[in-house]
DNA sequence: CATAATCGTCAGCATAACTGATGATCAGCG
DNA sequence: CGCTGATCATCAGTTATGCTGACGATTATG
């Protein structure tokens, strides 16, 4: 097929990717990017929205509407920081944090799984951190 | 960082390669996925719009807008078969076969540029193709 | 105190994937 | 032949995402 393209390749990987870890995270109302949001905020110091997004390499003008849903269903909550008025401080709900641990080891299973018919699944990650440069 | 999640790891080397690509072609007035549109009709027999797009896997109604604009710029042609007059086929002009000639030759490059720092490149590759079961 | 920078938000734009409907055409079957 | 259902291309509309540029509020700089 189309198969000697890598952007052909990379782009339907993770689509196919995207699609498995949608329907693995359904019943927790999540998909990946929201979980994604919740693992940047999980532990260690609180982070402002913008440190969020950095850390997610996602849009600033994104990461709001991001926490808008994940703060009506009660997962996160945001908070003036009193040092610095002008920052949002985002922290985990106790159902934020039971609903990630839940979520987060069907994501890895999904993750096994989905690397499964590779001879070395871990090099295959190495290989795109190389390619990030991380 | 969030290197230890796959999704975002192919979704920011994707995005990563698209720029690249997207550069490097721009000079001739192309990005990737028009590149791979050129690709899927270059040779052998004529397609119809819905084959060029199962080929290259994009949606059924995407491919009329990609060939609009391949066509304003007479780098393919839509010709009604004449054997089955639903079906539009495309055909390269001369103009888009030899776009495509130096236009593949800067995407090639790109590629390897862009996996020259992996220590097995064409492992990397068949990985990819391996999970899209190809 | 005055200016510049930062944070979060908003409106708007562009691209892409997808659904469902439509008209034109063709294939199969009685 | 004529009817029915399938196929092809197209169209309108929805959703998701990424981005730019602007804004008010706040803080840092000097």
């Amino acid at each position: 097929m189309m198969s000697d393209r890598l952007g052909y390749l990379l782009k339907h990987v993770l689509a196919l990717l995207t699609d498995e870890q949608a329907k693995a995270l359904a019943p927790y109302g999540l998909n990946g990017r929201d979980l994604a949001v919740l693992s940047a905020v999980v532990a260690g110091e609180p982070l402002s929205q913008l440190e969020v997004a950095s850390r997610l390499r996602v849009d600033r003008t994104s990461i709001g509407d991001l926490l808008d849903s994940l703060e009506e269903r009660g997962l996160v909550e945001r908070r003036r920081s009193p040092e610095d008025r002008r920052r949002n401080v985002v922290v985990l709900t106790a159902k934020g944090e039971s609903t990630f641990e839940e979520a987060e080891r069907v994501r890895l299973q999904v993750e096994r799984e989905f690397l499964a018919s590779l001879p070395d699944a871990d090099r295959f990650r190495e290989d795109l951190q190389l390619l990030l440069g991380e």
